[in-house]
RNA sequence: GGAGGGAUGACAGAGCGGACGAAUGUACCGGUCUUGAAAACCGGCGUGGGCUUGCCCACCGUGGGUUCAAAUCCCACUCCCUCCGCCA
């Protein structure tokens, strides 16, 4: 949620970045009004509240002096206001809540270092890597045998099965095999192990109340992006983000204990209702995917360092598994509702020749917290909103994709990099499965 | 799924219709004492909101209700604990 008191404070800042992504001024002007309604109503409330809890005190004293008239009289005149303050009530309500809806749907203010844009078209690349850049390689060209998509050779190889994940569950939920899915669970461990020393590693629940979804920004406004489960009151979480940032919600920590470091893998699950047909074939886009999560609460100070961390890890990531990457700094068209500044880590998939969006790394500024109740007490005693900082580290159905087209050999088996061979036994060679 | 007990400030824990935003203890902050620290003593110490900055309002798991007045009474729900049942 934005900050409302900055919105009154400084109305032109506040509407001029928020121009930026799209939100009619109006829209602001209309929150203004309201916010000026809902405290004139409040007045009026509070003021009667005031009156009716003075005068029940006096019924009390008249009671205890045995005044049995004067209380009566006083009590009559309190139940009158009484009737009162209820109209007045159930006007600042309508009003809180009019002002409530309209703020849950405004995204966050955009940092000044987002660019301008419309959609992903308009994202600014920041830099690129490759194996051997530093040294001085050119951009890799990719062999023939590279180029192949890989749910070719998921089938080829009998690790990708997605006819029979669409029979269980329907299309783009994607059932791996054999040493496909043991990859999977390789790429998982390999990036927790690395992040241990400086993340706590969670596992925490795959789904998330209506309240939990508030605080992340999921909701209201991405709710047809998710999957409900109505009965229950839950959402399946989208992101292991939905967890982590709520973990401390509506607590008050001490600013020594900042930053909090967190990471996790979870499944996420995405319904991409807006976006059928596209991008449907193999592992482009799924409706369940794992992927680990670095997550921290910080004071806005650590924030920039919280934010450059997380990055850094995703890179490492990928320049370990020997991946092509791109950065990108995302425009105001692109970023998502909560963010004030994210960075996409994409990886090129050579079969498919394309760059596939792996990782997200996103600075919420006060969004987040002030929605989630998240604060912190500074060392002299003030109490002020934490920030939240989050990056995939790595989303593993489009690495998966990417790593068996990126090594996949003349032979047609796949040749795995050797840091991934402790995760799978000691055999990072990927054959066909002699049937 | 069934039966019972519980949920109060950072923590522990009292209060169970009227001056209770809440005793007390611990923790924390400031001071006295001390070479320093500890102890002792003194003082302070919840959060959010509104405006005329001194006051007012809200908050005792959540939501409703009763009442002139609710932490306190009633109803529903959620969560935690104990026991029984079922179960990977």
């Amino acid at each position: 949620m934005i900050n409302l008191g900055q919105l009154r404070r400084e109305p032109d800042v506040v509407k001029a970045a928020l121009a930026r992504r799209g939100v009619p001024t109006e829209t602001m002007d209309e929150i203004l009004a309201l916010d000026v309604e809902h405290r004139s109503l409040l007045q009026e409330d509070e003021r009667l509240r005031a009156e009716i809890k003075e005068l029940s005190r006096q019924v009390g004293d008249a009671r205890r002096n045995k005044e049995l008239d004067a209380a009566e009289t006083l009590t009559q005149s309190s139940r009158e206001l009484g009737d009162k303050e209820r109209v007045a009530n159930e006007a600042v309500e309508r009003v809180a809540e009019a002002l409530n809806s309209r703020l849950l749907m405004i995204p966050n203010v955009p940092d000044d270092r987002v660019p301008d844009g419309v959609d992903e078209e308009d994202n600014v690349e920041v830099r690129r890597w490759w194996v051997d850049m530093d040294q001085g390689a050119p951009f890799p060209t990719f062999a023939e045998h590279q180029r192949v998509p890989h749910w070719e050779i998921g089938t080829e190889l009998g690790i990708l099965d997605m006819e029979s994940g669409a029979k269980m569950a329907g299309s783009m939920f994607p059932l791996y095999r054999g040493a496909g899915s043991r990859l999977l669970r390789a790429l998982g461990a390999f990036s927790l192990d690395r992040q241990r020393d400086d993340y706590e590693e969670l596992r925490p629940p795959s789904f998330a109340l209506t309240e939990t979804m508030m605080a992340t920004g999921h909701l209201p406004k991405s709710a047809d992006d998710m999957y409900a489960i109505e009965r229950d009151g839950l959402w399946a979480i989208p992101t292991g983000e939905v967890p982590l940032t709520s973990i401390r919600r509506g607590e008050i920590l001490n600013e020594a204990e900042l930053p909090i470091r967190l990471t996790a893998q979870t499944a996420c699950f995405r319904r991409e209702a807006g976006s059928a047909g596209k991008d449907t074939r193999g592992l482009l886009r799924v409706h369940e995917f794992d992927k680990v999560e670095l997550f921290a609460y910080c004071t806005p100070e650590q924030a920039d360092d919280a934010h450059a961390d997380i990055l850094r890890r995703a890179e490492e990531l990928l320049q370990a598994l020997g991946l092509t990457y791109r950065l990108l700094n995302l425009c105001t068209g692109d970023l998502g509702t909560a963010s004030a500044y994210t960075i996409d880590l994409e990886v090129f998939s050579p079969g498919v020749d394309r760059w596939l969006e792996v990782s997200s790394v996103s600075w919420f500024r006060d969004y987040q917290a002030r929605r989630a109740s998240v604060r912190y007490r500074t060392s002299d005693g003030k109490i002020e909103l934490v920030h939240t900082v989050n990056g995939s580290a790595l989303g593993w159905s489009r690495v998966w994709a990417a790593m068996v087209e990126t090594y996949r050999q003349a032979d047609g088996t796949v040749r795995l990099p050797d840091v991934l061979a402790p995760y799978l036994g000691g055999d990072s060679t990927i054959r066909a499965r002699a049937s």
